[in-house]
DNA sequence: AAAAAAT
């Protein structure tokens, strides 16, 4: 138990390093550890048999109403190999030959299962970052889409724009062989809403969107026939589905769906689930199979977590110049969280006028110049990427080895005289911007206030880990915990 | 506060 606590020691790596070529390949997935995964056939069960003392059996149930986890008690066998599937040959040239996947990761093989046999049943599914969420609802949905019916079969509903487009493309990629076509909200006619162009019917078998603009295609547009939708994904469910994020907008497209035609399943994702989302979720969505992880199980080991207490505000700026950039210029992309869209353009043109090649990208952007943002650090053209959390979610590339919370993730407090509690959430998802597949991350958490120190040890007790602190003065010190971090 | 999107 003693190791899990302590992120600061060096651990001998054994393991030969990931390439980065692969988006994601097999090698990674060995090194994923979601031994926290509840799973439900009796297959899996080897899978957590190693490690033993991680296990607390049961506890995963943590709401009390909470007691099945397979609906109707369909058996679910593990799928070892995607040929387990009966997926069609076209499908599965698409994982092989473009995606380059030989075997379903973990949480693949728990639930791919579910999602592509009969009954169809609905399915809530927590995994790690950088776990291969995205293939299991991506495969679900090309698998159960019939290429001959020009019209949409599968809607995939995401929060940001960034997360439509890179969904989008992992659907065309996989897909490639199969001659199903997606449509989606964030390609082409970007500027429609401003000359209330029409969207024209939509052919597509797959429908990647932001809730807005899939509603006003359903609604206004009368461009998403939503009466063939066998397959309604939820990515970051439990952002789409919290009071605070787009639960009004999420459950409104599924009740029109439901409406318009007969049962759609249900498929919700994400690496989070608060306790308050989570029993919302088992209350709301009917007969779903699930799988949760226990919070402390979640926060990844290949991302070595570390704070540095900065003695002012104005020295923050200081400590990322003259400490942590010289660090980490060498290793690969890194990510600048900060809290508002202000401090971003700030932050940005600080950096700038100091030298430091950066972009930014925040929501008061337009499409035109986000999509710019990305793209050049998608091509490794910028490697210093400031960002509110519009990207802390979701967002996959593999070069990214640095986070750094500039600001401390926290939860809007409505009172001004409450503290300001941590976003756990938050926390974990940005981090998880770094070590994708297994690859090897650091983050490093800026502190200055007490209430930032407060934070950070809350967030502490919440994933039970050890946030060791890095000296703010001495670049040595930044060095080392890079190399202990496998990074240097 | 930020986010999507629309007003």
């Amino acid at each position: 138990m003693a190791d899990q606590n302590s992120a600061s020691e060096t651990k001998p790596e054994t393991k030969e390093a990931a390439p980065a070529k692969k988006l994601w390949s097999d090698e990674d997935f060995g090194e994923v550890d979601i031994s926290g995964l509840k799973v439900v056939e009796p297959e899996s069960a080897e899978d957590i048999v190693d490690q033993p003392e991680r296990i607390k059996s049961e506890s995963i149930v943590e709401p009390e109403e909470i007691k099945k986890v397979v609906a109707d008690d369909t058996p679910y066998t593990s799928a070892k190999s995607f040929e387990d599937l009966n997926l069609s040959p076209e499908l599965l040239q698409g994982l092989y030959s473009e995606m380059k996947f030989e075997k379903p990761s973990k949480i693949q093989a728990a639930t791919l299962p579910m999602i592509v046999s009969p009954p169809y049943q609905n399915l809530i599914a927590q995994a790690h970052n950088g776990s291969g969420k995205t293939t299991c609802f991506v495969l679900g949905m090309l698998s159960r889409v019939d290429p001959k019916l020009k019209s949409p079969q599968a809607l995939c509903v995401c929060p940001t724009r960034e997360l439509v487009i890179q969904n989008e493309v992992v659907v065309a990629r996989m897909g490639k062989f199969t001659g199903i076509t997606t449509a989606c909200t964030a390609t082409a006619e970007t500027n429609s809403h401003l000359h209330s162009t029409r969207r024209e019917k939509i052919v597509d078998q797959i429908v990647i969107g932001t809730p807005g603009t899939l509603k006003r295609w359903m609604t206004k547009d009368k461009a998403l026939d939503t009466r063939h939708v066998k397959v309604l994904v939820f990515d970051e469910a439990d952002q789409m589905l919290d009071q605070d994020g787009f639960q009004d907008d999420s459950l409104r497209l599924w009740r029109d769906i439901n409406r318009s035609g007969g049962n759609c399943q249900v498929l919700l994702f994400s690496a989070t689930f608060s306790d308050k989302v989570k029993s919302f979720a088992m209350k709301t969505i009917p007969k779903a199979n699930y799988i949760f992880v226990e919070k402390e199980q979640l926060s990844l080991d290949v991302i070595r977590q570390y704070q540095i207490v900065c003695p002012t505000t104005a020295s923050k700026i200081d400590v990322l110049k003259d400490r942590i950039f010289p660090a980490a210029e060498k290793l690969g992309q890194s990510i600048i969280f900060v809290r508002t869209r202000g401090a971003a353009s700030e932050l940005h043109k600080s950096l700038e006028e100091d030298g430091f090649k950066c972009t930014s990208i925040q929501g008061g952007l337009t499409h035109e110049e986000r999509d710019r943002v990305i793209k050049e650090f998608r091509a490794g053209e910028t490697k210093i990427l400031i960002a509110t959390d519009v990207l802390a979610r979701g967002f996959d590339q593999a070069q990214v080895t640095l986070v750094v919370n500039y600001d401390f993730p926290v939860k809007n407090t409505t009172s001004r005289h409450a503290y300001a509690e941590p976003d756990y959430e938050t926390y974990l998802h940005r981090i998880g911007r770094s070590g994708r597949f297994g690859r090897k991350g650091a983050a490093f958490n800026l502190l200055v206030t007490e209430e930032d120190k407060r934070n950070l040890r809350k967030i502490e007790q919440h994933f039970n880990r050890i946030i060791p602190e890095v000296a703010w003065n001495n670049i040595d010190d930044i060095e080392k915990v890079l190399q202990d971090a496998g990074l240097a």
